[in-house]
DNA sequence: CTGTTAGCGCTTTCAA
DNA sequence: TTGAAAGCGCTAACAG
């Protein structure tokens, strides 16, 4: 007769059976006490409430997520975490999926597809019940992961064909837009400050584009595109370049209020009035928009609002229902400031 | 002879068996291949390796952290996702955790000792192998928890006694050297704006008061505390509370850069000259704070530091070492610019 | 309403 | 270097 070593547990917790065996009934029992209370007798329910306070035990999740196969988990991937306009769409998708008992796996990417891969596969190890993307840009493998796994799957921020599901707005026409407010200003020298160059920032710079072709304008007078990630610093910077490249220029569009706010402060440092030499515009309403002087015309958007919609979009994929409409457009408001 | 219907599964995802039973080894083989290949033959393990590479294996998270009662996660709770200063903190310890194999659990406190303590209990579940926390204002509750688990914890930014493991900044000393300086630029009626009123903001405040006393100045002229989120309309809205109280005001601390940035917006709108009329001071270093312009005096923090070197120390202690320190100060500096 | 049994997918222990 | 057996803590299925 040997004994075998106990193997490790998760020190010292309490478990279902050791609750079972303080009230004198089986664990399952405990079990549907937690999870379908209105099956026990009132009796054994407040009983095994009392222990479970007294013991103070915490149910085991892997344990769970590996019995129910499912995990009750959500993996949230977008492009930055140090970027309000994410940590928005981040707390609007939260809200939801907390409220329904989910927790949200988050991962950075970084702006990357490669590291959205990474951290999608890694998360993929925890089976989370549904995934809420950012954009369309995924990688080949993403896309076949998804489509074998048939894991529910809701994309942010931009918009797409009825095949895919997904809550956002039309980035072009927003860069049309904010063109056309400026058009409709009487300029004419219109330049264009990108940064980051990830799929929405280049949206924009299309519907800009066309906006200008529509208006008979050259349509690229003044495009500065910078790769690196957006900054106020990047803003400072890319206005010199810009002025260098075309002295000329009456009004500059910025693919976001990041480069905008850093065109404001350089021209102020300039002695470049705002708006009577440069008119100035951004992108995605940040919370200083409103208050820098002179404040920033700029596009809002609703990001909020697109993290609860797509959460809630994707709540109904994950019970097997049909959403509606599988294209939401939450839309974006133009907000014309003392800047233009 | 009854026949069960099969319990759920993970959707067709392959295991470890389904491995096995490809190559001609035991499940045991393919686990050992995978977490300790020195221990199998180079040729199973080539095969091995192609047959995974083949299905596609993904391995179930949930099955590995019962089996070995080890989640390889970290619970990292911070009071806001929304500001720039904890996820500064949360990237320096999700690239250690990372690095090292942990998933990183983020909570998103909302500065509510409450939310904190439900958000704590929830991650318990998940059986984290240690905790990141900000600040020391934890429920009882949890410190309960935390001390009946044993699960090594960090706490981040403040600093406390030896027999707390932290890493931050003695908020105390910076809110003092603050206003030092301010002091030191001859400046005498010195207001102060708090937001918040959270610990950190509370110790600067203090820092400050002793700072205005060891100077023999009133010692409580102009501050108005607001326990509403900082921010920079919330800055606006203060300094016009704060003339009204204290007009003869000539120089301002505000317990971060939000507010002060709100402060400088208004200051412009109501042509008040910053220095020259009203000296502001902020608290943080944002990115705004030294591209606007009058730039803004502020205190850096070294938050992505912070959070570094809390990982790795959660790291050392999630690994049974004894740090060498249980303390960490990481400083602050003062960054002296136009508005003061 | 309660219990028995079996099994989720993995890793530990022990044995060969 | 490989494998058999057992078990981590929980819940689905079936039976009473």
């Amino acid at each position: 007769m040997s004994i075998r070593k106990p193997r490790p547990t998760q020190s010292e917790r309490a478990t279902l059976a050791d609750i079972a065996a303080r009230v004198g009934v089986s664990s399952i029992t405990v079990s549907r006490a937690i999870n379908t209370p209105q099956l026990v007798s009132e009796e054994l329910r407040t009983q095994i409430a009392s222990v479970i306070a007294d013991i103070g035990y915490i149910p085991n999740r892997a344990a769970r997520a590996l019995a129910r196969a499912r995990s009750d988990s959500v993996a949230v991937l977008i492009p930055s975490l140090s970027n309000t306009v994410f940590t928005d769409v981040l707390a609007g998708a939260r809200d939801v999926l907390h409220a329904h008992g989910y927790r949200t796996l988050i991962g950075d990417t970084r702006y990357s597809p490669a590291e959205e891969e990474n951290l999608f596969r890694a998360y993929l190890e925890h089976s989370p019940d549904g995934v809420l993307l950012t954009g369309f840009d995924q990688t080949p493998l993403i896309r076949q992961l998804l489509e074998k796994s048939r894991m529910p799957v809701v994309h942010m921020m931009e918009l797409a064909g009825p095949d895919s599901y997904c809550v956002g707005l039309n980035q072009f026409d927003a860069g049309h837009a904010m063109a056309s407010h400026l058009l409709s200003r009487g300029y004419r020298r219109i330049g264009f400050l990108g940064a980051q160059l990830d799929p929405r920032v280049m949206q924009r710079l299309y519907g800009y584009r066309s906006a200008l072709q529509e208006a008979g304008l050259p349509f690229a007078a003044g495009e500065i595109l910078d790769a690196t990630p957006s900054s106020i610093g990047l803003g400072v910077d890319m206005l010199g370049r810009l002025l260098r490249q075309a002295p000329d220029c009456d009004a500059l569009f910025c693919c976001n209020d990041d480069l905008a706010l850093g065109v404001l402060f350089e021209s102020r440092r300039r002695d470049i009035r705002v708006p009577e030499q440069l008119a100035v515009a951004g992108f995605n309403d940040l919370a200083a928009s409103a208050w820098v002087s002179p404040s920033l015309t700029t596009i809002a958007t609703p990001r909020y609002n697109i993290g609860h919609a797509a959460a809630t979009m994707l709540l109904q994929r994950m019970r097997g229902e049909t959403p509606a409409a599988s294209n939401i457009d939450l839309g974006f408001s133009l907000r014309v400031r003392e800047s233009t």
